[in-house]
DNA sequence: ATGCGGGCGCGCCCGCAT
DNA sequence: ATGCGGGCGCGCCCGCAT
């Protein structure tokens, strides 16, 4: 990465001799009898340059340098919030910092090598984007409509243009055909298609007027034979791969009414994206049912941080209700070798953790996270399909987190990225400051707070979850202490009615009839250096408090920190599952599980595998072009034991810290630890593997 | 099969407990809100037995106990001058000839087995229809559709029912979704919903009125994704598998115009088949080319009748051309085993001879020549595939023929045969005559007689094939004797300007010169004694006269008779090819060729085997449920060898006959033959053979 | 020009879930 | 009831052959 100013580099490329970016000149169609774009001079926003160049409107708010400086980190331009692939300039001139046309010749020269003109790019910083490839060098004989339209039509060029702007997450065919049959419709409203030219590649930074196509009787329109709401396939492609219907709402600026019968408006940038009003009134019954409560041994016994690979250990019949959260029982033509596969696959790490927030490392362009501009990343694969728009968004099990939250008592979280490089440690009070401080800060556009806001409507929405048949349960946790990787003692179970426990280095064996489970009696004949002086170290340790709606809060006695993995905590600070370390500080008290929330993350995780699973069953019946593969699937589901550590455990290491900024990067590598397991939760994911 | 009276047997079966074939009561819906036949007494015709029957109208014109004898003979009962298949009737009464009733028990019960309640049925001679069988127990996940139709929906029956005299020679999938849309389409017109039931059922013996369905804007409708002219997709399923557009004929009868905007009438009884008007103004160009003679020695050279297989001796490049008819350069996707496994396959016989015109053996439910009530039978496979629309109606080179025309000088032809046994043995005068005698006479209906007169068409309006270039042959036949199956003397070439040649017993071997070929200075070492007494009767022979027109006459001089094969005269005759010896006594005069004739059956086979061809491509484009085999294709061409002894040879026999009433099974083994090739004939199929 | 054949989307229809 | 999703045919469109 070189120091000096640079441009954008775009996910689709257009090599040619050509020194612009452009759109033909519509005035100058070789067909006469064409109806488009003949008038030469109807709108005054087009400077005309010379016959074969369209030049874009001026953009009225130009990026300020300070955030192309940013983007150059990434080598992506970020406009509107938001980060989108930048066409290729060779000019060092931004986009749309002025009046940038595009040269037809561009467009049709695509052999030519991409670096013959592009010299001052850095071009292993490229990313590569293979399906934006296939889109544009596609030889499928499928993709014949194409063909039809000619290279002259100007029509094809304003295609190229706009999918230069889809977010992934479709059929690459799909977007294709979308885009080409929206720029059809709107072909013969200039004013329309320019509004819509400008909204798509401004990223909705530049206010543009409404985009309508006529309205169909049942409002939905149909697209390489797969039907949708015009307006939501539209803001999927340029905004939201991944949005619902019931999730758009119409903004104040749009002028056609929602309800209107003839037009529809679908300009993606009129739209915005709320919490979906269908977890208002959330079914919370699975909880309130008071079937006899099921021997769950089998999920207490996994131990999803030590074993290298915790399925194993449990019966066939077991992991396989297990791992896809009951799906495996509705579809009895799922593949068989899901279970075990998607346990390998999804939780190991596949990501180099990231050095900089806005320093991401960019991966598929049809990633979903392509352009997040949160400090966060998921554990998604890279080689993800673009069959990925469920996909879960966490840390696996082993990456190492990069962010710590320290909580002090009586004070506000406090945000440290331990990512950047030491001298640019950043500190923040709380999330909220630093998305304030963040040049790029988002609201809503994020898959991960978007999902986090829907948890949190599920959550005000449901009713209590602590059901009757919980108090059946004997315990409410059991705690397993670790020395590094290895369990030392037994697992130490606390009963219903103590509802607080006490973990410390005292050396009582009998303290658990007093609630405490003294650490300092157990022993270790391998137990190392380390071990022995942190061990010194926990004295008072930390006390667990648990509530009668399932709420378990953690309180630091001890003199020296603690470092807890709480993913409700994480959730709380709007953090992505395992990518933050919690600092409690002595005397700090925090509420460390929330079992509304478990519930909550439970019952989205199912909804996502379920839309997995019918986007795979989809695909899989139509056959032909897109075959997803078996792993398009296992990337879109989480697994059991990560759905078991995320909602059901809790992790404190007692002095030593881990992850980014540590010289520890996994929890299994702290001197001294435990593991919570809280048995409500376990018993609500056993009711969701219960066929 | 047994001598007491029986019911004719379907080719689709109804198992079920059931005494009767019936439609359930329309009156007795169990869907209150359905439209559909909610007034019990709206039509008169019908007679209601109890709430599962639907008796159907009675059928005013029985058919006579005769007819019912003689369709006892193949177990298939005959309508309107063709067989038709006769639904499963137990109480030994035809299904037209009382009101008889459906049972919709017997729709459902299919899985009972079918002899238990059809006792009285010899189940040897019932033909097993494959591709029926398919339709009604078919489990392909791809008719789901048809599922859709409740098995108590009325509808179905009424499909059932329809769909049992479908024709063949279409998939079917395709027919029972077409027949569906049609009775769906004319649900709440009962009227003519009855027409249609009475027209199919009776095979068009009852004068039925219009049936109509809406007339779409460009006039086709669309099936299982197939567009089609709505009366053409009816008149295939019910009348003729493969008739066009252009040969259908609106018939007097029929109330609705043409060109009537909005109805258009499907009864396919309503439409004659007519010989297309594409083919009077026929281009017979390929005729009148002035290209450079080629050498056809290959040709020449080929002896189709003594070699087993005459196409291993010709070069193999030459050997892909010909087999296909040119069909090989235009498919280069074809497979390349086409051309030596058409000539194995499609020349052997496959057929047993015939017994009795009207004692066919039946082959598959979707073979062409069901039902065909002409003296005459196909050499095509028995195993042919529904794709068999263009097969070719020949008997195959080793074939015996069934039948003698008998040609006397100064009488017309006689024909006699020879199939029957020879208490039964008929003579007619001619085949008009024959025909007209015969209670199933059929006019135009059956796939020969419509193929002969579209070959008349053609020749009609077609130029003289005797091109200028056709004057650069310095022969215009060559003559090859045989005794038995081995070729005796050299092929004897008659120059062109030499028009009359004889073949006589004589023993000048200069007799080449005065326009003789002496027989008798022949000499073969292995000769047999048949031989010899043969040898002795051919005196003077036989005389061939060849017209500037490039026809061909025979007289016969010798004392005793000449048995001779002539596809001309076949078609002269309206017989099929190699079905018959047309047998010449002394004095006797016939054309034995016609140049235009064999041009315009080349023509015919070329546009044949290009439709073939299309229909294979189509097929194997569309992939799927009905991918087309290698043989589907093989079945529906033509081989070269059989093309060339068609179109561009004559085979006379000495004395001795052969085929069904004679010792001899096949010409080869008669004692004495000459065959004659004609060269202006094969140098127009190497013509057609050219790239 | 005209017919012909095929692709594909909206309208219509239907089943399913809630 | 209502929404949602999908199947399938007619209308529209287009390319090709003649
Ligand atoms: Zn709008
Ligand atoms: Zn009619």
């Amino acid at each position: 990465m070189t120091g000096h100013a640079s441009t954008a580099v775009p996910t689709c490329q257009y090599p040619g001799p050509g020194n612009n970016f452009g759109v033909p000149d519509f005035c100058n169609s070789s067909n006469g009898t064409s109806q488009y774009y003949s008038n030469p001079n109807r709108d005054a926003s087009l400077i005309q340059n010379n016959q074969n160049d369209y030049v874009f409107p001026t953009n009225s708010n130009p990026i300020s340098s300070e955030h192309l400086q940013q983007a150059y980190y990434n080598n992506y331009i970020s406009v509107n919030n938001s980060f989108y692939p930048m066409p290729v300039l060779d000019n060092g001139v931004p986009f749309y910092d002025t009046s940038t046309s595009f040269d037809i010749d561009s467009f049709n020269q695509q052999q030519q090598p991409f670096a013959s003109f592009q010299p001052s790019i850095n071009f292993n910083l490229i990313p590569k984007t293979e399906v934006q490839d296939d889109l544009w060098n596609s030889t499928d004989p499928n993709q014949a409509s194409s063909s039809q339209m000619q290279s002259s039509d100007p029509c094809v060029q304003v295609v190229q243009v706009l999918s230069c702007y889809h977010q992934g997450g479709e059929d690459p065919d799909f977007v294709r055909k979308a885009i080409e049959s929206l720029v059809k419709k709107l072909k013969d409203k200039r004013t329309e298609l320019d509004a819509l030219i400008s909204a798509v590649t401004s990223g909705g930074k530049e206010q543009t007027s409404c985009v309508t196509i006529h309205r169909s009787l049942d409002g939905r329109l149909q697209v390489a034979g797969k039907k949708g709401v015009p307006h939501v396939v539209y803001a999927r492609i340029w905004r939201w791969p991944n949005v619902s219907k019931n999730e758009l709402q119409k903004m104040d600026c749009c002028r056609i009414a929602p309800e209107d019968p003839d037009l529809i408006c679908v300009n993606p940038f009129h739209y915005e994206r709320v919490v979906s009003s269908e977890y208002r009134n959330l079914d919370m019954s699975t909880l309130n049912n008071t079937q006899m409560p099921v021997d769950f041994s089998n999920i207490l016994s996994m131990q999803s941080t030590t074993s290298a690979c915790p399925m194993e250990s449990l019966p066939v019949p077991l992991q396989h209700n297990m791992n896809t959260m009951g799906v495996q029982q509705n579809a009895p033509q799922f593949p068989s070798n899901i279970g075990t596969a998607a346990t390998e696959h999804m939780i190991s790490p596949r990501m180099h953790p990231i050095q900089h927030p806005h320093i991401q490392h960019s991966f598929s362009g049809e990633d979903p996270s392509f352009g997040l501009s949160q400090p966060q990343v998921m554990s998604t694969s890279p080689a993800a399909s673009p069959m990925l728009t469920g996909a879960v968004l966490m840390y696996g099990a082993s990456q190492q987190p990069n962010y710590v939250i320290q909580h002090n008592a009586r004070e506000p979280p406090k945000l440290i990225n331990n990512a950047l490089p030491s001298f640019a440690h950043e500190e923040f009070n709380n999330v909220d400051e630093w998305n304030q401080s963040n040049p790029f800060h988002v609201n809503d556009d994020t898959p991960i707070l978007y999902r986090y806001n829907k948890l949190r409507a599920m959550i005000a929405h449901a009713q209590q979850p602590m059901s009757e048949s919980s108090l059946d349960l004997p315990d409410w946790c059991s705690i397993t202490y670790y020395e590094l990787d290895t369990q030392i003692g037994e697992t130490f179970n606390v009963p219903a009615h103590q509802e607080e426990i006490t973990i410390d280095g005292g050396m009582d064996p009998g303290g658990a009839r007093l609630g405490r489970f003294c650490l300092g009696a157990l022993s270790n004949v391998h137990r190392t250096e380390a071990s022995e002086r942190v061990r010194i170290g926990i004295g008072k340790g930390v006390k667990l408090r648990y509530h009668r709606d399932g709420s378990v809060f953690l309180e630091c006695l001890s003199d020296t920190s603690v470092f807890v993995r709480s993913n409700y905590m994480d959730f709380e600070n709007n953090m992505i599952y395992g990518s933050t370390v919690h600092k409690f500080s002595t005397g700090a008290v925090r509420k460390v599980f929330d079992l509304s929330w478990a519930h909550a993350e439970m019952l989205e995780q199912q909804s996502q595998q379920q839309a997995a699973r019918h986007a795979y069953e989809q695909r899989a019946h139509a056959g032909g072009r897109s075959q997803p593969t078996v792993g398009a699937l296992e990337n879109s589901v989480i697994g059991v034991d990560d759905l078991r550590r995320v909602c059901c455990t809790i992790a404190i290491s007692f002095v030593k810290g881990w992850g980014a900024g540590y010289n520890r990067k996994e929890l299994k590598e702290t001197p001294c630890w435990i593991e919570v397991q809280l048995h409500k939760s376990l018993q609500l994911l056993n009711n969701f593997l219960q066929p």
